[in-house]
DNA sequence: CTGTTAGCGCGTTCAC
DNA sequence: GTGAACGCGCTAACAG
């Protein structure tokens, strides 16, 4: 309930003046070292704090970012994966002192609405792209603003944004080695939403490796179900499917089930993205592990270094298949 | 790219004062209509955006509002409720303008820390609380600091915060009555974290409504798994079971498949909370559905109103049951 | 080098 | 309807 610290009564109380106190404060020259120790102390006594509001008009940094996220029926299963990331996104604000405006939105239109509007307000410094897609209007956008801005899973096609970035190509590849490895030669790809950009990179990398053709899906687990019910009741089905998400591989467990095979002796079930749920299953399911919560802070920290002039993509580790019940042996 | 523009601009393009500029912004008497006008139109032309740092200096108001969610264990099937009540947060907070903060933390203490620091650097007007605990030390600590606060999920039993809550009891009691319309005698509950205060609500009201007594848990898959194959294996198996989330509903489905047992011939299963999880079991699962979207909008709405000086609790709508194939009669 | 005074940023508000 | 001061921290330019 206490009144605000200013930069004013510190200096009365220190007996200096307010640039002085200023300069301690900012570790910055032109005050001596007993002076900026005194100050220093008085202002940790009264427990000052700078005003972000007041800090955000004079300088050029309101010390926010912020993060939109559109949620059409493909959010589905990416749920786990996007408090991880937040997470992640924060433990490296944090260390800047920085805030995350977040923001959940139904599509990409209102999605740019927002980042319009806070960028006229200066609410924010920059922002973070989830989910980039096909044809994505929103590098374009960004960059006609001069909204610092990182795409989170690019890079992008444009050329316009610079982005930290998974491999989606290696990792399908490394999941079709392992099932090769295990001896399965008829591979299904059940992928998700074909306007994203990795379920491209992800089908891409799918067809070249298997000569097989990829079927896209909204991600659901209706989808998830229907195409697992059409792959192994076709004439010659397949032994071994990866699903782009985690709901609908545990809708193909359930679905395999209901039709009498076997998992893993008929056929050979892998979820692209780990989550509580693949542990659900009986069996449980091989999946492919991100460090998501690492993946969030090294976006956050590249986008602070993005904000201060820095360009260029990034690549992040690959991840990881970790083989659990659902493969096994053809 | 193009530069801000501010109401000195707008002032000198219509050949008025800035304060008049200012009173026609914000609708507020001492213009003529006839100047109002002229000033909106050069404004709009103009695209000018209040800039919320100058905003926030001058007045009293950032314009934000700040949701601190800790993630222990508990976490894992609470995704889909959050990213709904977000969601409806947000759509209420459009209509004021304003911008949410969000982080998330590993615990209460951390989450403490994030209030002090918000309110010292003036960064949100007010905040929303979840998951009120038993002897929570959070209601104390904003009081004395002074922040606005709605606690979602009350009400708060020392009557410190505001708060806006479902009556869970009142919930436990209809899902036991609709269980006994079934002809069930022995139901159990597997409850979960027993820290949290709706936990104590519910199983206040079931133990009153069954004289059962209810079993506290982590939330986790495991647990539910465990608590089920407990239930089932004793001398006299229950012939219902409600669990306190999804996750859990849906590792008892697969236990009681596990064991052999029929759902729900021989046993009837409840999930307090439906998710998209709820639809992936075979049968699907008989839940506890909640408008989570609308009461993220009414908790906005509300927390605007006790930022704007409203005191006392409100009592959101009911939970409602919603029988799907996981429950029969005895 | 240490420290001060003056003025800025942008929207609001009060006296005139 | 206007001019001027204010909120709070930062940053030249300037004096000791």
């Amino acid at each position: 309930m206490r009144r605000r610290v200013t930069i004013r009564e510190i200096a009365r109380r220190a007996g200096v003046s307010e640039s002085a106190v200023s300069f301690a404060l900012n570790n910055r020259p032109g005050v001596s070292e007993y002076t900026r120790r005194l100050i220093l102390q008085v202002a940790a006594e009264m427990e000052w704090r700078p005003n972000s509001a007041a800090r955000a008009l004079g300088g050029s940094r309101v010390g926010a970012v912020g993060l939109v996220f559109a949620r059409p029926a493909e959010t589905l299963g990416v749920e786990p994966f996007f408090l991880r990331l937040v997470s992640g996104i924060q433990s490296a604000l944090a260390a800047s002192s920085a805030a995350l405006l977040f923001q959940v939105v139904e599509d990409v239109t209102a999605e740019s609405t927002v980042y319009r509007q806070w960028w006229s307000e200066r609410r924010v410094d920059g922002v973070l792209l989830v989910d980039p897609r096909v044809d994505d209007p929103r590098p374009a956008l960004l960059a006609s603003l001069g909204l610092p801005a990182l795409l989170i899973g690019g890079p992008d096609p444009t050329g316009t944004l610079p982005s930290i970035w998974a491999d989606d190509a290696r990792a399908m590849t490394s999941i079709v080695a392992h099932l090769h490895a295990l001896g399965h030669t008829h591979i299904a790809h059940v992928a998700g939403l074909p306007a994203l950009l990795h379920t491209q990179h992800r089908i891409s990398a799918f067809e070249a490796a298997t000569g097989a053709t990829s079927v896209t899906t909204d991600y659901t687990d209706t989808a998830g179900s229907q195409v697992t019910r059409d792959l192994l009741t076709a004439p010659k089905p397949p032994t071994a499917i990866v699903y782009d998400n985690d709901i609908m591989a545990v809708a193909g467990v359930g679905t395999a089930a209901e039709l009498g095979r076997s998992v893993p002796d008929d056929v050979s079930l892998v979820a692209w993205d780990d989550s509580p749920l693949c542990r659900l299953t009986h069996p449980s399911l091989t999946a492919l592990v991100r460090d998501t919560y690492g993946f969030g802070q090294r976006a956050a920290q590249r986008l602070m270094a993005v904000i201060d002039g820095a360009t260029g993509d990034v690549e992040d580790e690959l991840p990881q298949l970790e083989p659990r019940g659902s493969t096994g042996r053809v």
